[in-house]
DNA sequence: TTTAATTGGTTCATTATTTGAACCCGTTGT
DNA sequence: ACAACGGGTTCAAATAATGAACCAATTAAA
């Protein structure tokens, strides 16, 4: 790895939960040279890719990245991708479905949704919410297709209780993700939200790494196994349109 | 400058007139090396920051940086930042109000807006458009404002005529300049859309550099010299605002 | 059809940059 | 008073970046 990639490297380890970083928490995080670290950081910050607070002398990301995201989806859209998806998907399905990515280890970050309109009762999407992974079926998604390390690190980090349905046994979960790397997708009932059953397949990245989900949610009264049945080939037919377009990327 | 920023400098060549760039065309723009372009544009590819076309081998800006923006957004959000002051201005003075960014040397893309709902006559905004500098308040106070080189390279590239009141001399443009610069504001009368009149400040990166305008736009009708006078003290406040909180960032 | 120019990509000796242990300084906490 | 911790700096040694020359494959021109 190059003195490139290194660097950028360190913008990975922010995340919704650590969004302020310091030279010394870098070193720790990285195992690296304090002195090293601060040239670099120093650099991206010269970039514009971090900013550094004046009183607290904490790293955050820059506006740099803002202008490039703005250039990058007014020319190749992968939200608007991941958008038209759904679109087709919400039609066929007539439910609630999103498209989430990783955020760090702490959990998803909705990228795009769409809140069925056909039903009286439906499911309702916060998307300022980070989707906890061993509760929702987006979640389970990509512990399941992530490289082991990863999820390892994300289930040593404990497994909140929302609801009484939320699964909190880690060695359970192990167990279901097994079976969700043998059956191709996932599925929550009532873990994040009570009586919302959600049905997720993994999104691979250009490097065919798992990078989120694509999921339907939906009361378990319309959920049951017939209409599951139904679902995923639509669900797989999405997935695989977003996963191609985000490699064509 | 360091290695890193060299490389990260690359990525500000794209834009939405230059989405794509082969490794030619980088060492044209940079006038560097074919050898350490070419190393460079791999990290970044390797980084996720660059997407190689398999078939076209030309470089696009990678999923790293939606994911990024992602954080940072959820964490610091600046547009949002804007989008709340913007909020204020509208209540304020009860018309179409905007932040917009600079896109390359193309124009402007607009971060946030609000479309005034209280009045019958009013401005719409196309957020996907692209403004021009010549011919909008903002992009005049973009250019009143950036470093002269890069104005100069704005204004060579030719001044198109959007409507009968399009300023397409470029004299002209240039001593309007030295006044927008005194005064600390910018005008535009119908260069863009007839009969709107806008009403710009330029807005402030981390670095004090001039990375945006913040706008009001109305029907001229609405526009006399008293009004104008009245507005201003609130643009000015709105811009601040916003300009501060950039910089926080 | 041959030739020249262009594109992406690679090699390797030379060169310049990154690296990190030790050090400095200001703050916080005991 | 002073140890512990934060950010930041120094400079010789180690390492990585650099670029002229070279391939291979298309594309354009003769």
């Amino acid at each position: 790895m190059g003195t490139i990639a290194k660097a950028l490297q360190l913008l990975t380890h922010f995340s919704s939960d650590l969004p302020e970083i310091g030279l010394s928490q870098f070193v720790q995080l990285t195992g690296e040279d304090k002195a090293t670290l601060h040239r670099r950081l120093g650099e991206l910050k010269q970039s514009g890719f971090l900013h550094q607070d004046d009183t607290s002398r904490a790293y955050r990301l820059g506006p740099a990245i803002s202008r490039l995201e703005i250039v990058k989806e007014t020319t190749f859209p992968a939200r608007r991708a991941a958008m038209d998806v759904l679109r087709k998907l919400n039609q066929q399905v007539s439910e609630t479905v999103h498209v989430s990515v990783i955020q760090g280890n702490q959990g998803l970050s909705t990228l795009a949704h769409i809140d069925d309109p056909t039903h009286g009762i439906r499911v309702y999407m916060d998307t300022n919410e980070l989707l906890p992974f061993h509760a929702t079926a987006s979640g389970l998604s990509v512990l399941a297709f992530v490289d082991r390390e990863r999820a390892d690190k994300i289930l040593k980090k404990g497994l909140p209780k929302y609801t009484a349905d939320t699964l909190t046994n880690v060695a359970r979960v192990r167990n279901l993700l097994i079976d969700f790397r043998r059956e191709g997708y996932s599925q929550s009932n009532g873990g994040f939200e009570l009586d919302v059953v959600g049905l997720a397949m993994p999104l691979f990245d250009h490097r065919d790494d798992c990078a989120g989900a694509i999921a339907i949610a939906a009361p378990s009264s319309r959920m049951d196994s017939q209409r599951i049945e139904a679902l995923l080939p639509r669900l797989q037919d999405a997935a695989s349109q977003i996963s191609a377009a985000w490699k064509r990327q």
